[in-house]
DNA sequence: CCAATTTATGATTACTAAGTCATATTAATA
DNA sequence: TATTAATATGACTTAGTAATCATAAATTGG
């Protein structure tokens, strides 16, 4: 699955779905990545600004990455048939 | 051109070569999305650990988005063919 | 080379994220 | 529905980012 994102709560959104889809609680997330339960509550429902290095902690963490591209017309749903 | 990002100098690499590819100095791209140009450099050479908003903010006026997707055994080098 | 432009660095201030602990709210399940 | 587990919220402290201004260092173009 892939999650396009172009505003800062979109990140949130992704962190969740990811971690739900690999069936962790935030404790377990948050034991995994070094980053508080409370901090991931906070970046996943958008009340957070959370630093760059807080976000690769989680990234890591859900062995996700990120790529920066020119944004496209394509549909995150049509790109999904790609991968 | 899509640049993978894994820890956080990675992103500020892409937001250079991205603001390079554009022509555009510092200063002008600090005008374009409201961060300083101090904080653009800062965030270049990765001595700054920035906030998610000012990423967007870059993001947004150098006209980019992010993916966040598995971790993938194929290279950054492999991807850009596809695109 | 020199001058102009661009980028980096240093200091100060204001703001806020993250850690920390406690607890309230919500959701799951026995 | 009672109990437990999961998530959200609140307060406080600490630390570090971003704005801001000034200027140094590096780069580029003539």
């Amino acid at each position: 699955m892939q999650h396009l994102a172009r505003l800062p709560k979109d990140v949130g959104h992704a962190i969740r779905e990811e971690r739900k889809a690999k069936k962790l609680t935030q404790k377990q997330l948050a034991s995994l990545s070094g980053v508080w339960q409370e901090t991931i509550s906070k970046i996943e429902t958008g009340a957070a600004n959370a630093k760059l290095e807080t976000l690769f902690d989680l990234f890591a963490a859900l062995d996700l990455e990120i790529t920066i591209c020119k944004r496209s017309k394509i549909s995150a749903a049509e790109l999904e048939d790609i991968f």
